[in-house]
DNA sequence: CTGAAAGCGCTTACAG
DNA sequence: CTGAAAGCGCTTACAG
């Protein structure tokens, strides 16, 4: 196997102790440059890489963080997932990625392994009302932030104003005028859809309009769901003008049930989404949504992780909140 | 901060070594029943969980595999990216992401810092004919697997066969009747679209039929430039019956080029993809393309890994090329 | 079956 | 500035 070279053998190259070597390439503590030169020669040499296992069992730290997210496939999260890596990597971090598909034991099973000494802190963003083994973390001082999602606990946590968000979607069909407006939204149990919805009854609440409740679907998540909660709507006979979908997913499977029924979008129906994906412009029509700073939401968990790291006392929870960009084209 | 709890602290409560608490909980170990049901109370009450860096220092595993891909956010690997996943998690591994961008100091850093001890093995799937590097690991007896793309030195891989997929999709646009076919590929001097490339040219060399090079268009990525290449092509006042884009996104940006133009599809040019995204049903007309098992590489790759890792002499290396399958929808 | 000891590869007070 | 020693938390021959 392998050939592992040790901080002995360069000490011993360099006609020096170990302890030697290791001030030397830790920079903190002063060295003879001759010294320090000899050795640096040895580490080039011998092409020596220090095991981070016996570092990081020696100083308690690791370099790593876990990244817990539901499902890498939802389509926000490889942008969320490159803000964590870069800015961790710009930290000298390293990120483990952990998918739970919303399961409370898979996610328990990770916590165990990862908290104990492994990674130096965890981003979450699976957090429900049920994540009380977040709380748990939290308590003992480990370092967490929340990403996507907070919770009703004043944790740190870096998120997207989903109401306003909401809000400004909905605004937008109301000021074109629609007045029976489909929503279709995601799990509200999860704090981001609650908080859709509240925006969503908020805008028609200031105008004083009322809500039809048979348009709105609730738990609807990815393309074909969406499109079979749109047809499912369009089956039923109801008459709406606008359909706000709290995924660019879901709405991509509404226009498609829309489409197939001959309703002329922006026409008959106007169409909101929610994430702005790559793919939405391509679509016929290019569709309108809300961009979501998802790759900043990433990186901005990540620099909280760290500050909260090195931070020697415990910091004031901060929740950060970024907001979402209406991106108007051709189906409003 | 946290309290640890070691081994010493459950070898005092249960009243042995802690020899016998590491025995007791390895289970290879034969321990008196009774012991070492006092041994595994007092890890129940005391919520002892093994440092996972100790553990891999004094065996020379961690249990940690690196996977080193170009972008997470290129849509086809976040499936990749589950499916090795979920096998690590199957055999008690976890998953260290590792987005490159194609840059070489980029991967030569994160295998720097991987390689020594600290990863029991890598998945790369960003070779090039300049990965060096990759070949030098393997020459050290350091496991690794190829995915999507392999090289020509004969190392494990997991692949799909891109020369059949492209036959197979250019054949379909040829039994159509279609005889000026457009190619939009990717940079050639990967493995995988270079092979790409050369099935398109078997279909019509089984048949007899010239290329019209001016029709390929090598080196895009992504929608937008899908959409530019396409364009480009249109400026030029070249004719052409079909189009094969060798990713969806990039059908996808082709698509909206044709249809500005007012090019009907497929009536006037048939459009065929690759990848199979999750979108491409939803988009009109829905998208023919070759979809790609593209969680099953990511599982099949981690199992190989894990055989590699486990296994006391050296494996002959093992390609395993799966099949790209043809979904046929609207655009053909 | 069980304990004491050595050692995985590092870092860091402790002396000099 | 530098070396010898101790120790991070485990596991595993080595004795009994």
């Amino acid at each position: 196997m392998l050939e592992i070279t040790t901080i002995n053998d360069v000490a011993r190259l360099a006609g020096v102790s170990a302890s030697t070597v290791s001030r030397a390439l830790s920079g903190r503590i002063p060295v003879d440059a001759e010294t320090k030169q000899r050795v640096l020669e040895a580490v080039q040499q011998l092409n020596y890489c220090p095991n981070a296992l016996a570092k990081g069992l020696k100083e308690g730290k690791t370099y790593t963080v876990g990244l817990i997210i539901p499902n890498i496939r939802n389509p926000i999260f490889p942008a969320v997932a490159r803000g964590v890596e870069d800015v961790a990597r710009k930290h000298g971090y390293t990120v483990i990625l952990c998918n739970t598909d919303e399961s409370i034991p898979v996610e328990m099973d990770y916590v165990n392994k990862l908290q104990k000494r492994w990674v130096d802190g965890l981003i979450f963003a699976t957090a429900t009302s049920k994540s009380s083994h977040i709380l748990q973390l939290v308590k003992e001082e480990f370092p967490v932030v929340l990403l996507v999602r907070k919770m009703e606990m004043l944790l740190d946590a870096v998120v997207v104003n989903n109401h306003m968000a909401a809000y400004n979607a909905t605004s937008l069909l109301l000021r074109r005028g629609c007045r029976k407006i489909a929503l279709i939204n995601g799990n509200p149990e999860v704090n981001v859809y609650r908080e859709r919805l509240e925006g969503f009854i908020e805008a028609h609440r200031e105008l004083g309009l009322a809500i039809n409740e048979k348009l709105i679907t609730q738990g609807v998540s990815g393309a074909r769901e969406g499109y079979n909660a749109c047809k499912a709507i369009l089956q039923e006979g109801l008459a709406f003008d606008a359909l706000f979908a709290t995924s660019d997913r879901k709405a991509m499977g509404s226009m498609k049930a829309l489409k197939e029924k001959g309703i002329r979008i922006p026409e008959d129906v106007k169409v909101i989404g929610f994430d702005d994906l790559d793919t939405t412009e391509m679509i016929d029509p290019p569709l309108t949504t809300m961009s979501q700073p998802t790759y900043e939401m990433g990186a901005k968990a990540m620099e909280r992780l760290v500050k909260i790291i090195n931070s020697k006392k415990r910091l004031k929870p901060l929740v950060e909140e970024l907001e979402a960009q209406l991106v108007i084209r051709s189906t409003t």
